[in-house]
DNA sequence: CTCCATCTACGACAATCATCGTTGACACCT
DNA sequence: AGGTGTCAACGATGATTGTCGTAGATGGAG
């Protein structure tokens, strides 16, 4: 049983998430401290979505010692592409091309990204065939 | 002033703005009809939602008629770009590249869709140069 | 003119989210 | 033993969201 959780992930959820896939497991204190350089909060609101995040299986906790270790429980890939799969039935009626134009269209893409999308485009085109 | 609004579109507005982009200005009984085929709904929250979104600038309405007409009131592309541009910063660290992989392997695009990909990727690099 | 259908306006509601303050447990130092 | 600091737990708060019920206005049918 791969998918559990129905819900979906919410904006600071997304935030410790990120943190914990970027830095691996880690203390509260870690991930505070990390948070505290993207947004003014306090301990304790991290410490509390950590443990909201848990009750959801987003997260699981290592209450060994003292200070519990927290540990992203989904998968990042997964992850991401519901959050696309989301926005593309939701803002794009299900269109995959849209949701690109508009990528390509608010961010400016660098060449090396570019080059990395067409090698990408390349490898989807070789699977579908 | 191009740029009004700060807050985000919900996604049950996001659901009314598809209905307005789709079918051109309306009124509620309109709207809600075809909110009815998404989810279901009573007529005064449709009505509701779109009083609250005209409040946020989101729609305009014409109060002419007793049956007001609302219109939306944001630019399909432009609202779509930002969108992106949030789940881009959010989700992927502003890595355009790193959304498209999470689009391409999520949904399985079309051999048309891919070609249509890859001319959008012709035109953001001629663009780029 | 009166009744009825349709529409807008206003307020209330529960659920969710993000945040924070307070409390109690625990270990270490002196 | 007593103080000090760090930590988790819990509850409370305000804001937002999505939903709906009720009331008031208006216009047409009989």
């Amino acid at each position: 049983m791969g998918r559990n959780d129905s819900g979906k992930v919410t904006d600071a959820e997304l935030d410790v998430l990120n943190i914990l896939w970027h830095q691996g497991p880690s203390t509260v204190r870690e991930v505070h401290t990390a948070l505290i350089s993207l947004r003014d909060i306090q301990y304790t609101t991290t410490l509390k979505t950590l443990q909201v995040m848990t009750g959801k299986n987003l997260v699981k906790r290592d209450e060994a010692a003292k200070a519990h270790i927290y540990e992203a429980a989904v998968d990042r890939q997964q992850t991401q592409r519901e959050l696309v799969g989301d926005l593309v039935d939701r803002a794009f009626s299900g269109s995959a091309v849209g949701l690109m134009a508009g990528a390509l269209s608010g961010k400016k893409a660098s060449p090396e990204e570019l080059a990395e999308l067409r090698q990408l485009l390349d490898q989807a085109e070789e699977e579908s065939k």
